[in-house]
RNA sequence: UCCCGGGUCGUCUAAUGGUAGGACUGCGGUUUUUGGUGCCGCCUGUAGGGGUUCGAAUCCUCUCCCGGGAGCCA
């Protein structure tokens, strides 16, 4: 089950919009595949997924469970140059941590074959051609919006030329660019897209799974058509910028049928475009988060800083809010630019219902009860999460000498400062109302210690006498307190395009844009627990134990 | 310039010919053993002009604006 969640999803009564859950629903109605549903989601392995890649994953694969149908990852692995099968593993991982775990991967390479017979099937009826021009050449005769394009010397060639030429092309006889085989559409089409299109490329690199077997790759467009077709594809669903490839998409599968013997075994799978995720104050270009890798600004792929999957995964971020999230966003062509705290109620929600509660102190400042019994430790017993009883308490230590938040107190408080502050009394969470009766400074002025008297009679932080603080605070008894890491996240997102000390690797993103990484700071804290869960922190959000 | 998409609060999204609603953000109040959470309230919107209709965000029409498209990338 996809969406189990109940608290997170349930934000609108209403279903977000979501035109291609309707587009399904009438298919299934109209019995336009037979009632079945399968989709796909196909990423190219050249490079980790990025909470981009989760809506499109969402969609995908949400979509299928929805109508109890299918969804196949299948890895677009037609471009040799650029793919390796550390980015495959990757993402199967990256895709069961969201939360759609993959049995069995497919890839495109393994319909190279089939793609070739259907290509030379394409050439002997006269429907597609080698073309010797070099790319300078095709690209100028291709023409522009609203201008003809030329049709290539080679066009009219002999279907016996063609066949023999694109049988060298296979073979490995042919050097790089030197030959093309093109589908002979229409060089005047209004739509660049069917203007005689690139069937396929020669390439003598080794591909991460076929290895050496292949020298000629098909495009994107020649593969992924078929490739739908092959698995039985019901909907294709990709982003906008494929709308002027559907009519080729249609163009390849209509004429394969065509002049198949056989025919497609398959009904025609549709595409259907989708606008993509974008987030205001996040990355998603490939180029500029390698760059950001490459250049050392963040630790690698998975830096919390990252809006890539592994990147949100270390920053605590959940997979079930973040997949509420794009369920909430809904699915829509009009263009639109999300924005990331949005995202980020989502998690806050989640974490909210289900962190453990644990007290840290980032910016610790000694406070030392004057009147504390020496050498006396009480345990406290504070809640472990007030959304949730169930999750129980648990004991921490108290004593006379602990920290507390160097924010937390004021010598001189400002209009509204309700924490500590010389002559207030406070609530300590879980444990006493503490008084403060003085401070210590050093040579500059700057407090090095507060001192408190403590009210025995408020164990557990309630008084007897029914009085009131303004402020609860929380501590970390010296004595006890764990040193930890952690990642802490202020503000989730950075306030401008970092200055020089970050910046002139940069240099290419807009400056305007205010569009970077999250903050977040890998910080020391006392802690009043071992490292190890996600846990919702006061004020700053929430933190991950590194 | 040609083709294809798309325009509802600041943002995302409902309303498919019948009260323009919700969420996020922001602001204010309230509750609270963390200035968090919760709850309540406020703010702001149908790109523009014509038309059809008792009635238009919705249908027609013209205009404007935004996005995508001329890789041997996907």
């Amino acid at each position: 089950m996809v969406n189990s969640e109940t608290a997170n999803a349930s934000r609108d009564e209403r279903a977000a919009a979501n035109f291609v859950r309707d587009l399904v629903a009438a298919d299934n109605e109209a019995g336009t595949f037979g009632g079945r549903v399968q989709t796909r989601f196909p990423p190219e392995p050249n490079g980790f997924l990025h909470v981009g890649h989760g809506k499109a994953i969402s969609v995908d694969f949400g979509l299928a469970a929805e109508f109890d149908g299918v969804c196949n990852l299948r890895f677009d692995d037609t471009n040799p140059d650029t793919e390796e099968t550390e980015y495959v593993d990757a993402i199967v991982d990256d895709l069961a941590w969201l939360g759609y775990a993959v049995e069995r991967p497919l890839f495109a390479s393994d319909y190279f074959q089939q793609l070739h017979d259907w290509a030379v099937l394409l050439i002997d009826h006269g429907f597609a051609y080698v073309d010797e021009q070099d790319g300078d050449t095709i690209s100028a005769q291709r023409g522009g919006y609203g201008r003809p394009g030329v049709e290539s010397p080679f066009r009219e060639r002999p279907i016996e030329e063609s066949r023999a030429l694109f049988a060298g092309m296979v073979a490995g006889e042919v050097d790089e660019g030197a030959m093309v085989l093109r589908a002979k559409i229409d060089m005047q089409h209004e739509n660049m897209q069917l203007r005689d299109p690139i069937m396929y490329r020669v390439r003598h690199a080794s591909h991460h799974r076929t290895g050496d077997t292949w020298h000629v790759y098909p495009t994107y467009d020649w593969a992924h058509g078929q490739s739908d077709a092959i698995e039985g594809v019901t909907h294709s669903l990709c982003t906008l910028e494929f709308q002027d490839n559907r009519a080729l998409y249609d163009w390849y599968l209509d004429t394969i049928r065509a002049v198949s013997p056989d025919g497609l075994p398959f009904d025609q799978p549709r595409q259907t475009e989708f606008a993509r995720l974008e987030l205001t104050h996040t990355i998603t270009s490939k180029r500029k988060l390698k760059q950001l890798v490459d250049d050392g600004t963040v630790d690698g792929w998975d830096d919390p800083r990252m809006p890539t999957l592994r990147g949100l995964r270390r920053r605590g971020y959940p997979p079930e809010a973040i997949r509420a999230f794009f369920d909430f966003i809904g699915v829509a062509k009009t263009n639109s630019r999300n924005e990331i705290e949005l995202l980020e109620s989502f998690v806050r929600r989640h974490l909210n219902a289900v962190s453990l509660r644990r007290m840290a102190v980032l910016r610790p400042l000694e406070v030392v009860i004057t009147n504390w019994p020496e050498r006396q430790v009480e345990e406290m017993e504070l809640v472990n999460n007030p959304e949730n009883e169930a999750d129980g308490t648990r004991l921490v230590p108290f004593t006379g000498r602990f920290w507390i938040e160097h924010d937390d107190f004021r010598a001189e408080p400002p209009p509204k400062y309700y924490r500590l502050t010389p002559g207030r009394e406070v609530r300590l969470r879980g444990a006493y109302f503490v008084t403060c009766t003085g401070f210590e400074t050093d040579d500059d002025g700057a407090v090095t210690r507060v001192l408190v008297e403590y009210d025995s009679e408020t164990k557990g932080g309630n008084a007897p006498d029914g009085r009131r603080v303004k402020s609860t605070m929380h501590w970390v008894s010296a004595e006890h307190a764990v040193d930890a890491r952690v990642a802490l996240y202020e503000r989730l997102f950075t306030t401008e395009v970092p200055g020089s000390e970050t910046g002139e690797v940069l240099d290419d993103l807009d400056p305007n844009s205010r569009e970077l990484l999250t903050e977040c700071k890998v910080e020391g804290a006392l802690v009043d627990t071992p490292p190890g869960t996600v846990v919702q922190f006061e004020r700053l959000g929430y933190f991950a134990h590194d």
